[in-house]
DNA sequence: TACATATATTACCAATCGGTTTAATGCAAG
DNA sequence: CTTGCATTAAACCGATTGGTAATATATGTA
């Protein structure tokens, strides 16, 4: 496994996977045996003990033995992260999105790209 | 290029590369056409090309054309699903993280951890 | 002990994907 | 046509994914 270099991006390479999003949404509702978390889905259960392992790399899941059990935990420190790096951007959704270039333009005082005596578009 | 299933994946996928998070707060300040936007990576045009296009396919950027340039501009709107879906696990951050187990518990009044009909330890 | 069962990981393999480079190909301006 | 900006094509290689099979690890039983 890779194991990105910061881990703002480890969490997010980790949460782009639909199944992996899935185990957290299931890990959200109490811990859950490698197992249980497989059952829903077709692939064996290696294949999810590596997509666990990707999330437990990210720091999205934590386990502990339980006799022969491993018990996956939900770990959901990460997404604050990724929550707060959306957010930065919260402006650019908030406004009106055909105002978008205006209102950069308010900011910097003469957002044009390129300048252009052809039609524009 | 794959072009994930689903609109969150894909829009995780297309920020979970820190050059393409770079480029996006680079658009942030203003749109830019790919040479400027290419300029701070040692990277090929070439690459910096791809990258758009993976951005542009999760719909986080736009492109249009004014002469030989073509002008990127920020889409920030998808993002607004990666927060919301982050800002889903916000109450597992913001309590004390030993206390989760229980708190889960209250919540669903049995938190099975246990697999299957077998009897735990 | 030894053996059988249940849970989970690791090893190995094939197929695919991602990120990058080089080279070739548009397209618009002058 | 030539130059500059940008995309596309072809190729390389490491990383990811998922399968099967082998290997732990823990429990229970005789």
């Amino acid at each position: 496994m890779k194991a990105q270099a910061d881990t703002l991006s480890a969490t997010l390479f980790a949460i782009a996977d639909p199944t992996r999003r899935s185990i957290l949404a299931r890990l959200a509702r109490g811990d859950a045996s490698v197992n249980e978390l497989a059952a829903p889905y077709e692939m064996t259960l290696a294949a999810v003990s590596k997509h666990l392992k990707v999330l437990e790399g990210a720091g999205l899941i934590s386990r502990t033995r339980e006799a022969q059990w491993r018990p996956c935990h939900l770990e959901a420190k990460p997404l604050k992260a990724v929550a707060a790096w959306a957010s930065g951007y919260e402006r650019f959704w908030t406004r009106n999105l055909d105002s978008l270039g205006d209102y950069l333009k308010t900011m910097e005082h003469g957002g044009e790209v390129k300048p252009t005596s052809k039609g524009k578009r």
